[in-house]
DNA sequence: CATGAATGAGCATTCATTCAT
DNA sequence: GATGAATGAATGCTCATTCAT
């Protein structure tokens, strides 16, 4: 499995459902809890054969994190500090949502991670994603003293949209359980844009 | 072991360093991730010693599961319906707030087994917890007719406040990675009740 | 393992090793008493591995029973109605007598899992059992009505064929400690051939 | 416990509960499938308590298997000489089905010793056993030399009686099983004493 | 006499991983 | 690429036995 060479179309195949029956399992069993074995059914392959496209249990973990990484931050990389100050926040807390919603099973895998203590991305939170939260924190705060938009503390304005959009796919079952069959996340954007707008808009600025 | 009896003092002992283990080890690697050794291992007790206590590991488990949930809602339960609308929610978010800081063990605990599809604790939740809250949100929904606050959905509602005072307990590795050495919990505070202020506080009675 | 595929080679050696060490295993120290490690090692496979071909302890133990049903049984399908009744019955007995020699650990199972209480077989028993007797009886009672043999309670007859013959399988040990070297099956064909035509044989008929 | 020292009563009642215990689990169980917890708690002792009257598992099969030797062999003693010979043998195998009816767990115990391969009382079997039942060989030789009995082999004929009374208790679950809910003894009582009344008594003396 | 507490050894079973083909 | 076969190291749990009181 020479990296440099381009994939055939069945190792892509099988490694995707490799990474797939993972995510299930690490998702909602953590990485201890997860075995080989459901990977391995989930997958459709052998279990010797799972480890020939990855070395180890491991691997698969850390290939799941990795390639989950890029794709979580880019919500936030994309808060931009030249558009509107309250569109952009709410822009960048629905599209949080809108991953809670497609892709709750990563989102999953990132809260067990983290509840784990981050054994494998400790490194990240406090290096790159450290930086990026400081950034964007810089930036809020920019358009706070620009009375763009409501004083408040950046940081845990940031972690209150991280917490408010990943609630509903870490506690899917339990936002179920309470609500019946409907869909939770209509409702949620709703509130959610209900919530940030009041704590965001300038006083002079809110509609009668 | 007869439950009937009291505990003598080194039952008592025990079982609490077994319970402590045990919240330690489920709380940080799930049901299935944690073994026995492990919570042998932090009760200071041999692994046959403790199923001298506890029968097997899921005893210790749903031992730690029920003790927990009473606790769990307590909050909930006091958000009283004849206090001061505001003041009433703001102080159960403050309240969860709280747990959050003093008892993070137990919230990782109880995440992991949502995270998990709630195998123990499904039927509480779409029995009592699903009463529970339906109760409660009436109650927000009087308020709100009545003008005291402002409408919202008083389900998301509730889950915004599982949601935000939760965060500060599950994903306190990334908190503390984000925010260095500094408490969050001070931050939280303010912030968490500047943001419900914001949505709650009918247009009018703002100050501007 | 899939049963509907041909055993290989290596899977055909090795469920025979496991079966026969299962055997020399439950047979003298009963389900309970015999272990995973004195099979394995009777096998010459690590215990593992024999987990690998049966799932568990008791998969083996059933498969024995199994296996051993069918032609525990066979000697009394082949007693045939329309046979010469002193010779087919003598012959059923010299057929149960030569299955003690042959197969002694099988009989030695067989008496562990009723001395047990027959959890595995109890309904085999007062099932399939019970009605192959009955059947037999009625051919027995049919032969004693027509004066072909001398009148007895055929379910005792047949109890006491099964009760002689196992009896030098089962308390094999006893029988050698008392007789010696001797080999025992040689008398004991002679001694049960006199002892059941005396009972059988009608009295006009006996030579004198 | 100075076996010097009469036993109080207490002890006494401790004891044979102990004993009757053991003798229920070693006897469906056999020696390594029973359980120190089975014997305590049908006892109505807690394990420690019970160590307390027998020093280890082996002591109390021990004391069984020793208590239970000499019961056994007694009605084999008791086959007199001097006798009648057809009824001295009859008397044996009634004595000997007695025994089956009334001390069940008894005769199983020792089937289970004996399919062990009697790791306890190998020694007796070849030993006073062996003696005894040459020395009641030798009773019935003469008896069939003087043309009291007819001629057979002695070993199996003694052999035969053990097996044919033994299966009642040992095999009680298939003979129950078979029978339905007929009492066995009765029925097994007449057979017996025909079938040996067949075997033994010299052809002349027989009524037409 | 009796029990609560404790444990080393063992047991059935699981699991990640390796090896040969 | 893929699988059958195999295993060392756990893992949850049992069991006979010991110790202290």
């Amino acid at each position: 499995m020479n990296e440099a060479q381009p994939l055939t179309r069945i190792q892509a195949r099988n490694r995707a459902a490799i990474l797939s029956g993972g995510l299930d399992a690490f998702s909602s069993a953590g990485f201890r809890g997860a075995t080989l074995d459901q990977i391995a059914e989930a997958a459709g392959l052998s279990k010797p054969n799972l480890l020939y496209y990855f070395p180890s249990k491991d691997a698969i973990y850390t290939a799941l994190l990795e390639g989950l990484l890029e794709t979580w931050l880019d919500p936030l990389h994309a808060l931009d500090a030249d558009g509107d100050p309250v569109a952009e926040i709410l822009a960048y807390a629905h599209r949080k949502l809108a991953m809670s919603r497609d892709f709750p099973r990563e989102s999953r895998l990132f809260a067990n991670e983290i509840l784990a203590g981050a054994p494998q991305i400790g490194a990240v939170l406090s290096g790159p994603l450290r930086s990026l939260v400081d950034e964007k924190a810089t930036v809020l705060r920019g358009w706070m003293e620009a009375g763009q938009i409501r004083a408040s503390d950046p940081h845990h304005l940031i972690f209150s949209i991280w917490a408010l959009t990943q609630h509903y796919a870490d506690f899917d079952v339990q936002v179920r359980a309470v609500l019946g069959e409907t869909d939770p996340f209509a409702g949620a954007d709703r509130f959610i844009d209900q919530l940030f707008r009041s704590v965001l808009e300038p006083v002079q600025d809110r509609p009668l």
